[in-house]
DNA sequence: CCTGGAGTTGTCCTA
DNA sequence: TTAGGACAACTCCAG
């Protein structure tokens, strides 16, 4: 018999759970398919970086199942009469996927699944993309945990107690058959352009490939920089210490067991010296079940604060402020680095996309919900549950907030996180010949010293737009009101 | 039910 | 110069 194993952000044949289970169940006669969904390809919350990044992994998919003897089904429109007139043609018994969290697809998945059950097809689903699910991990009155810390806790317990949640799905080696499909229509890949994106960072290639090898780089501690060093470098923006997996998290280019049987392996051996680092990446990857569980669970924190009483505050939303952001020309250079870096990489390193939402909700004061879409549309790695909790957090409105007095003071990070000012240097270069003692706070050169370095402050470089103090004690005032009386 | 410890990643002022 | 406490009060969560 056959059976469909539906691609969606699995884009990998190892360690995929449902098509491990269609193998299993069809002895090999497996059709893999793809869906091209417009509504999600040209929607508000994806852009060109993306797009580009899922076309060559689908690329790689396809070539990877060509080798296996198989081949991938690529077609465009709605999944739900794509995959039935699939079934039909190809008279498969029963479609398989791993299950997605976002309010998008558990009403998409739930909508094809009655479509498919009532024209006589057998539909099931699994976990895959997430350790633990939301309904696995609750407290101890069977709620879902709604603070970071004590739920971290709960999911290294579980872990311990039950290893088995990281098994690898495939123990055996994938055994693809060809059917008689020759009726099955299949769309070319479409041209990138077709989405107007332009080619990312080298690093940032798609596919699970490409995936495999960022993970043996990372993994391999006598690199100068990998887990092994996780721990001391990754805030450093500045250097490349960081997995730069993200991407391939969000597609499923690699599998999120391997990452943590990964972390696991160096936790446990003691002998050797990247037990901190691992342990520290691993805390990374809690937060990213942490966060698909709150998508989940609360699925209203798409489109409103998580905590009720920061719902409406009085933003200024000043659009050229706004647009000074995006651009990275603020006058505060380590926030300009990082949209720029933003801007041409697709990417931003973690320290400074905390930096840059601070600013544009404490210090510019606009609604965190802008720039929550700007990353979406700018990110290679925008995925909907872990951007929108960090930018709730960042904004004091989310989940387990961070206090709202706690302000970052841009130049004091910037000190402190690129203290020779080698990150700056690179996305600005109208700074590049600046000293490190002014690399933060360009406005405080002389005349004489803004010659001499070759920029001219409101000239070459933005004069600050706000004053950080001023706009500190504005946004402190602002949220004070929200924490006295009504909540 | 009550109790008490704790809460990702900070900043600033004061002694 | 530097270390330590204030910054609020509240909710979460385990025991």
């Amino acid at each position: 018999m056959t059976i469909i194993h539906w691609f969606r952000r699995d884009l990998r044949l190892h360690d995929n759970t449902a098509l491990a289970h269609a193998i299993g169940d069809s002895g090999g006669l497996v059709l893999p398919v793809f869906i091209l969904d417009d509504r999600l390809l040209k929607g508000q919350m994806i852009g060109p970086a993306k797009v580009s990044f899922l076309l060559e992994s689908l690329a790689d998919l396809a070539q990877t199942l060509k080798q296996s003897g198989s081949r991938l089904v690529l077609r465009r429109g709605d999944p739900r009469y794509e995959l039935l007139r699939l079934a039909h043609v190809c008279r498969v018994q029963a479609v398989y996927w791993n299950r997605d969290y976002s309010p998008y697809a558990l009403s998409r998945d739930a909508s094809v699944e009655s479509t498919l059950q009532s024209a006589g097809f057998r539909t099931q689903h699994w976990k895959d993309a997430v350790i633990y699910e939301a309904n696995e991990l609750k407290t101890t009155t069977d709620r879902p945990y709604t603070v970071y810390t004590p739920y971290a806790r709960r999911w290294r317990q579980q872990l311990q107690q039950q290893p088995v949640a990281v098994e690898s799905a495939t123990s055996n080696p994938l055994k693809l058959q060809q059917g008689d499909w020759s009726a099955v229509e299949s769309v070319p890949l479409p041209d990138s352009t077709e989405f107007g994106f332009t080619a990312p960072d080298p690093l940032f290639s798609g596919g699970a490939n490409a995936a495999q090898q960022l993970f043996d780089r990372f993994t391999d501690c006598s690199q100068h920089h990998s887990i092994a060093t996780y721990h001391q470098q990754r805030d450093q923006p500045a250097l490349p210490a960081t997995s730069k997996l993200s991407p391939h998290l969000h597609l499923g280019t690699i599998s999120p067991r391997a990452c943590v049987r990964a972390a696991r392996s160096f936790i446990q051996r003691a002998d050797t010296l990247a037990v901190d680092g691992a342990s520290t990446w691993l805390n990374e990857l809690i937060w990213r079940d942490f966060y698909n569980q709150i998508l989940a669970q609360f699925p209203s924190v798409v489109h409103r604060a998580f905590k009720s009483q920061f719902a409406d505050i009085a933003w200024d939303n000043n659009p050229d402020l706004f647009a000074a952001w995006c651009a990275g020309q603020t006058g505060y250079p380590i926030v300009d680095a990082a949209m720029r870096q933003l801007n041409t990489e697709a990417w931003m390193h973690n320290r400074t996309r905390m930096i840059v939402a601070s600013f544009l909700t404490k210090d510019l004061l606009i609604n965190w919900q802008w720039g929550e879409r700007y990353f979406m549309q700018h990110l290679i790695d925008g995925d909907l549950a872990a951007n929108n909790g960090g930018w709730q957090w960042a904004a004091g409105t989310g989940t387990d907030a961070q206090p709202y007095f706690r302000i970052f003071n841009p130049t004091s990070q910037g000190k402190r996180f690129d203290p020779e000012g080698t990150y700056v240097r690179r996305y600005v270069p109208e700074l590049a010949a600046l000293p490190a003692p002014y690399i933060h706070e360009p406005w405080r050169l002389s005349t004489e010293q803004q010659h001499q370095y070759g920029v001219q402050i409101g000239h070459d470089y933005p004069i600050p737009l706000v004053d950080h103090q001023i706009q500190r004690q504005r946004v402190l005032e602002l949220y004070g009101q929200r924490t006295s009386g009504a909540g």
